[in-house]
DNA sequence: CTTTAGGCTTACGTTTACGTTAACTCTAGT
DNA sequence: ACTAGAGTTAACGTAAACGTAAGCCTAAAG
């Protein structure tokens, strides 16, 4: 699957969002594409550290974060006993961070349910159960 | 435990943010203190409010999102169905953001563990094993 | 051969979420 | 009477993450 290239254009469409965005994160280290002429060239490598920038972003990291995220991803990793437990290190943080999520998450859930449970239970009191039942659309 | 009120350095402190944010979540709707003639009073009610935008924040919703969980979960349902329904659906989506957010923090776990695997692995190429084990400070 | 489509750089504009004075007020203490 | 501390409004400033032209280049299509 690899060797593939993509155009700024292609990359962006794929992912819903625009060619600046891809400049703007070329600018902040995030994606490295090379240049064919003043042309950029994305690689599958490329891509996939676009992925990591999405999600990150959807967790809610600022791009500065999800660089550091990403670079620990990167197989470059160099093998200098310092270099390899500094990135343990921040790998055990992350974690962290990603486990505070997680439990926010949970906490968020279960309130949820809970208003649920009232509405349901407020609705039901109103209108004939098999009603409630059928026209909640739930995709 | 209710019927507690607090100042804005009160909840400033207990929370460490600003004064400024208080009184900007409270532009924003996120928290509705009352006025002890032009100071602002908070209740345990807007304590919880906080809570929930904080952990809101965390997770990387925007002031807006964050002003529409609030008000979920806030007691103010009416009994009409139609917001009911509404209210409903809105959970349903809710619901689905915070799962979508879930899948991206497991991912990005079981990459780190990867990474991790690696990097100790290089490791114990080059020390004795173990060093490794007591030097990692995992707190 | 001149449109048109896609890409580039440069640069100013915009939104969100606050930070940072400035200029007052009000109350409690010495 | 004075001052220190806490709170207030109003307003300008700022960092992050892009949006939005403006002006230029170039390859392919009519």
């Amino acid at each position: 699957m690899p060797d593939l290239e993509y155009s700024i254009s292609d990359l962006a469409q794929a992912f819903s969002i625009t060619p600046r965005t891809l400049r703007f994160y070329e600018m902040k280290g995030l994606v490295l594409p090379k240049r064919q002429g003043v042309n950029r060239i994305y690689s599958d490598k490329d891509k996939v550290r676009l992925e990591l920038a999405l999600r990150g972003k959807r967790l809610g990291f600022s791009l500065e974060e999800i660089k550091e995220i990403i670079e620990m991803q990167d197989p470059t990793q160099p093998d200098d006993p310092r270099q390899l437990f500094f990135l343990l290190q921040k790998l055990h943080t992350k974690r962290k961070e990603l486990i505070n999520k997680f439990n926010d998450i949970n906490e968020t859930l279960n309130a949820m349910d809970v208003v649920e449970e009232r509405a349901l239970a407020a609705l039901v009191k109103r209108q004939p159960a098999r009603s409630v039942q059928i026209s909640l659309d739930l995709t």
